[in-house]
DNA sequence: TTAAATATATTGGATAACCAATACTCTGAA
DNA sequence: TTCAGAGTATTGGTTATCCAATATATTTAA
């Protein structure tokens, strides 16, 4: 999450790892692809001094793989990231759900994206 | 949100005080109510030096007002904090709900509540 | 009366997510 | 050949969320 400051009534950062992981579980990627597909989520990039520490920091706890494919590198989830996400990701909505479906009677259409 | 570094993968952190301001649009609560909550929402009580100077800080910024009820402190969220809350709320559920929906998928019962 | 429980409040430290800036490598265009 | 753009990577600083510890005030129980 991000904070814009400017925009927001309270701080929104946090849970960087979790949608990083979340992303990966769905299909491998280059770290700029991250960086793309957070930018469609959130509706800003993230910073290179945000997501490459928590590339590496991601890859030393051993949830997640790089190689080298020509000039880019490619991060991979692994087995033990997939067991790790899914608890927190049981966790997170557990955490809130109710607060999501407040959001959904208020907003009568589903998306099926987020925001751009 | 809460880390709880021995259970899970990744950092859970973040969000409180868009978690307090959630609860306040409830109902105005005591500090050691809101603390409740959040034990019912995340699984664990929030410690005071996390909870107090966030509710301090919601104050300064006019989100939150508090005032004494004969021992204990009501905190009540301002009209700037409902306001404020919305565009938190919509930010934070675009961002997340395809996760969310997937996390339906994975559990057919519909939940109300939340984890105890 | 004293101790325990409860509520509120503060302090100091750790940490991850953020920022901006900088650096390196490679490719493609001028 | 040089420069610009894209991708990867690091560094140093800020800040909110956490933690544990401590403190104060009030009520209740022993």
């Amino acid at each position: 999450m991000r904070t814009r400051k400017s925009d927001y009534c309270c701080d929104m950062r946090g849970l960087f790892s979790f949608m990083v992981l979340w992303l990966l579980t769905k299909k491998s990627m280059y770290g700029s692809e991250i960086a793309e597909e957070l930018k469609a989520l959130r509706g800003d990039r993230p910073n290179p001094g945000t997501l490459y520490p928590a590339l590496k920091e991601l890859e030393k706890k051993k949830l997640v793989t790089s190689e080298r494919e020509g000039n880019l590198r490619v991060y991979r989830i692994t087995e033990k990231g997939r067991a790790g996400f899914e608890v927190v990701h049981d966790y997170f909505c557990r955490c809130f759900d109710d607060l999501f479906y407040e959001w959904e009677k208020k907003h009568t259409h589903k998306t099926t994206g987020s925001i751009r």
